[in-house]
RNA sequence: GGGCGCAUAGCUCAGCUGGUUCAGAGCACCUGCCUUACAAGCAGGGGGUCCGCGGUUCGAAUCCGUGUGUGCCCA
């Protein structure tokens, strides 16, 4: 067999996925095994894959894999979010595009039809993208949250919410997105330190030439909805103006003069004008001193005729705006303008300022949903990694607002609430709340005592539901738990594990919390693992607009997915950032390639049945021995590692053992020497040792194990790394693992010792170690001088109880050992290395003589720890004495 | 303004319950090797006041306080 010497992993990563996807291998029924099962956190269904999403599900699929082999059911259920605003203005733009059709000429249920269309065509490619990675999820479970099943559990909430008083409708400041004419979520608004200006605006006082106010603004242009102007009670400088009136510039209108705490005294003048239908905070001044609401902007940002000031009504408001300046100007108001950092809101979808405004929406109370969710993470009932995230949750849950979830579009499930045509839409009108219109008129044929109405005489809201009041269902309904609640739901809920990133913890963990409680009266997961964020190397977060995140899939092609998975967990600490660099992935494939190779290394080997391979037989079995009790203890650590969700560290543990001790020390151990066999034994073991080693890799790095577990082996049909059971691990030999230890730091020095004197790698040495108990034991163990000789190229290792002739040595424990030279030494340069060693030996003798002579510690510390320190001591002692032989056998003065 | 987090090698970060001859990994750097698995590699090496100060403790990178720097969330 011929094998390349660099690992390729294109062909074999596309293949061994399809092997194990035709087999059904993804596929998860409820049965009598353990569930493990997890929720993937729907992409975007426009989305593409990127950085994030490889982070993120890779962690899944580790997880999910490891759940695997561990015996469990393991069940990860793949799917996307509809994501209205996202999502209608892709579809927007390509009906104008392609289909040249603008949304205003199609009715709503033409634009449903082909906003499904484009689903169909371009949503998802994200979930093709996955399987690149090796994402093995259900796939027959698929879920999307417009599926019909689902559309209906969402519909079924909101009808529920409503009639538990949960859920309301009301006037409230709501951030409006101007351009898509809808509302947003606060965290959908992003902030940005902007430049602008602070205009002061003179107010006069009424009946007054000269006296007034100046008040500090950045939107002049909103003063005609001016209903008051405020000032600190403590404010001495206007103590006199409260209660009198003053007149907005330009209109003339007389507004009052009021005393408010939050009125900030060292800000601008002190003098805040009142506008409650354009700022938040001004708007709950305007209830708490009962102030009538002037709205002069419409829902595209133009000023609208309300405003009593013709020449802006009609003007978008920065037009309008730019227009306020030379007009107050003129008339003499204003008094000066002020540069000045301000913070912005954005509209995450359209990049538009957000206006604050007043808006008739539908609300979900959140004071009742939120207590049994925020008491689940106080109390752990479920679980946050890392922990720290408590607190952010809980920073917000104690700060609840009410949820806006009305959205101003069609693509969603649209809102089950049906008013009388007849009226007005206003606050006050009548409202009908059912699952089907034909309900939705029963109720308002008994609410209005009015048996004729028909359903002529209603009208449907037009609005649709936010997203999130889909996706906080999710863990439920993705197993049909609102229709059948006693069905499959009941296997595979409460899930395992929730994976998502920190920065959606209140748009969808805290929300999916309530709905779980709320609906299943449970945790809807065990365990929330945040992902950091990924970032590039100077730290800024990857986005489109910065050109800074690369090309996922081209990753993927360039290092194949074992490395670039590899490279995402090599640095992935839970809620830790990774600053991404390919690098990472390079190391990834370069330990594809040293797998690979030790593969190859392995397969070379002639392998032969002969009697006079017992002794070669015997001296590896020590190796065997050793190899399989460091395996014992990589298991049971990288399952503690597990445990605890530290994959990375379960990760790199696997990565060193394997690298190091695996390749340059088990191989290079076994390996025969040019053209010789390897004995039947020896090389059985090391077979099985190699493919336990891949079953432990196989959750991080699923293709190359898969490849390799095949390579190594001929395999029965369906005898896949995949399918197998992680090793049971049993507890470690210590101190074998320790003899060894022992003895790699000895070679180490004598490969250091060659490489100062240089001397070939190859020729062979004479090292004598000085008869101790110490060395005298750890010589017994069977095989090891054998495997010493061998790795540190040795012609000879024996005791000695005399000190060679020139010879250089060193100490390992506390013994001492002689490379004997051929070449001169330097006898100068060797006693200032001596005493110097000397020296350090003495500072630590020193400090653990303080340690001994405290009777505090001596009498306070555990038993174990003193032994330990006594024993540092002698051990010091011990290597104190060497050395000062040393010095006198040298003749140092 | 309110709250949360972080500070360990040149860089990025581990270090779990305070105690091992404990200060560690990867990258970068230096030296020597194209040694018949692997130069995407091998064998070695140097490099740290664990941010400052104070405290608790027999013992602190680890716990507490405080200062500084820095990042984030909320308003």
């Amino acid at each position: 067999m011929e094998l390349s010497t660099r690992y390729n992993p294109a062909e074999t990563e596309e293949r061994w996925y399809a092997h194990w996807e035709s087999r059904g291998y993804f596929r998860s029924v409820p049965d009598d095994r353990e569930p493990f099962t997890i929720v993937i956190p729907p992409p975007n269904v426009t989305g593409v894959l990127h950085m994030g999403h490889m982070l993120n599900n890779t962690i899944q699929d580790i997880l999910t894999r490891k759940a695997r082999l561990d015996g469990k059911n393991a069940c990860w259920v793949p799917g996307t979010d509809h994501a209205s605003i996202a999502t209608e203005a892709k579809v927007v733009r390509w009906l104008r595009e392609e289909k040249s059709l603008r949304k205003a000429d199609l009715s709503r249920e033409e634009f449903i039809e082909y906003a499904y269309q484009w689903k169909d065509k371009y949503g998802g490619i994200i979930l093709k993208q996955l399987r690149k990675l090796g994402a093995s999820c259900d796939w027959d479970r698929t879920a999307f949250t417009m599926d019909k099943g689902y559309y209906s559990d969402v519909i079924r909430v909101f009808v529920d919410l409503y009639k538990k008083g949960k859920l309301y409708r009301g006037l409230r400041m709501v951030n409006w997105d101007p351009e898509a004419k809808t509302v947003l979520s606060n965290e959908e608004v992003l902030y940005n330190e902007e430049p602008s200006q602070l205009f002061y605006i003179k107010y006069s006082l009424e009946g007054s030439d000269n006296e007034g106010i100046v008040i500090a603004t950045q939107r002049p242009e909103t003063i005609f909805a001016d209903v008051a102007v405020a000032v600190n009670p403590k404010d001495e400088r206007y103590k006199n103006l409260v209660g009198k009136r003053v007149l907005i510039p330009l209109i003339n209108r007389p507004v009052p003069v009021i005393a408010d705490d939050y009125v900030d005294i060292s800000f601008g003048t002190g003098a805040l004008k009142i506008t409650p239908a354009h700022d938040q905070n001004d708007y709950e001044v305007g209830q708490r001193h009962g102030l009538e609401i002037l709205d002069t902007i419409s829902d595209d940002g133009r000023i609208n005729d309300v405003c009593a000031y013709q020449p802006i009504v009609g003007l978008d408001r920065f037009e309008a705006r730019k227009q306020m300046k030379p007009a107050l100007e003129e008339s003499g108001h204003l008094v000066k303008l002020e540069e000045y950092i301000t913070n912005i809101g954005h509209s995450e979808r359209t990049g538009v300022v957000v206006e604050p405004k007043l808006s008739l929406q539908w609300f979900v109370k959140m004071t009742a949903l939120g207590e049994p969710a925020l008491k689940a993470v106080q109390e752990e009932e479920i679980k946050f990694y890392p922990p720290s995230f408590q607190n952010l949750y809980r920073n917000w849950m104690e700060n609840l607002r009410d949820w806006c979830i009305s959205r101003q579009l069609w693509w969603g499930q649209r809102i089950p609430a049906w008013y009388l045509r007849s009226e007005a839409l206003s606050k006050e009108t009548g409202v009908f709340v059912a699952e089907t219109a034909e309900e939705a008129l029963e109720i308002a044929k008994r609410e209005t005592g009015n048996p004729g109405l028909s359903m002529n005489d209603l009208r449907q809201d037009e609005d649709v539901l936010d997203t999130w009041a889909s996706s906080w269902l999710w863990p439920i309904s993705v197993f049909d738990g609102f229709n059948q609640p006693e069905g499959e739901v009941n296997y595979y809920y409460p899930t395992s594990v929730l994976v998502t990133g920190w920065d959606i913890i209140f748009f969808w963990v805290a929300r999916m919390i309530m709905a779980g409680y709320e609906y299943r009266g449970q945790r809807p997961f065990e365990s929330v693992y945040f992902t950091g964020m990924v970032r590039d190397k100077f730290r800024r977060k990857m986005s489109k607009s910065l050109g800074n995140s690369p090309d996922a899939l081209k990753l993927l092609d360039d290092y194949g997915a074992d490395g670039v998975r590899y490279g995402l967990m090599s640095s992935a600490a839970a809620g830790g950032d990774i600053l991404f660099d390919d690098k990472l992935c390079e190391n990834g494939r370069n330990f594809c390639n040293k797998l690979w190779n030790a593969l190859r290394l392995v397969k070379g080997w002639q392998v032969t049945e002969d009697a006079e391979n017992e002794t070669v037989a015997r001296k590896n079995a020590l190796a065997v021995r050793w190899f399989r009790e460091k395996l014992n203890r990589v298991l049971t650590e990288v399952d503690d590692h597990f445990r605890a969700f530290r994959l990375s560290e379960a990760l790199l543990t696997l990565y060193g053992f394997i690298w190091d001790d695996f390749c340059s020390w088990y191989l290079e151990m076994i390996k025969p020497g040019y053209e010789q066999p390897i004995d039947r034994k020896t090389y059985e073991a090391t077979l099985d040792l190699f493919s336990e080693t891949m079953i432990a890799l196989h959750a991080f790095m699923p293709f190359i194990t898969e490849e390799i577990w095949h390579q190594l082996r001929e395999r029965a049909d369906g005898d896949d790394c995949f399918k197998q059971r992680y090793p049971a691990s049993a507890p470690a030999d210590e101190a074998l693992i320790q003899a060894v230890e022992t003895s790699k730091d000895i070679i180490a020095r004598v490969r250091d010792l060659r490489n100062q004197n240089q001397i070939k790698p190859r020729d062979p040495l004479v090292v004598q170690v000085q008869t101790s108990e110490a060395a005298k034991t750890l010589f017994s163990t069977d095989g090891l001088r054998e495997m010493m000789m061998k790795l540190a190229v040795l012609g000879e290792l024996d005791f000695t109880d005399t000190e060679p002739e020139n010879a250089k040595s060193f100490i390992s424990g506390t013994d001492k050992y002689y490379v004997v030279l051929t070449q001169e030494i330097d006898v100068a340069a060797e006693c200032a290395k001596i005493k110097q060693e000397l020296e350090y030996q003495r500072g630590f003798v020193r400090s653990i003589e303080a340690k001994l002579s405290n009777e505090k510690f001596v009498g306070g510390a555990p038993a174990q720890v003193v032994d330990n320190e006594r024993k540092k001591l002698a051990d010091g002692h011990a290597r104190m004495q060497i050395l000062e032989e040393s010095l006198a056998k040298l003749g140092c003065s």
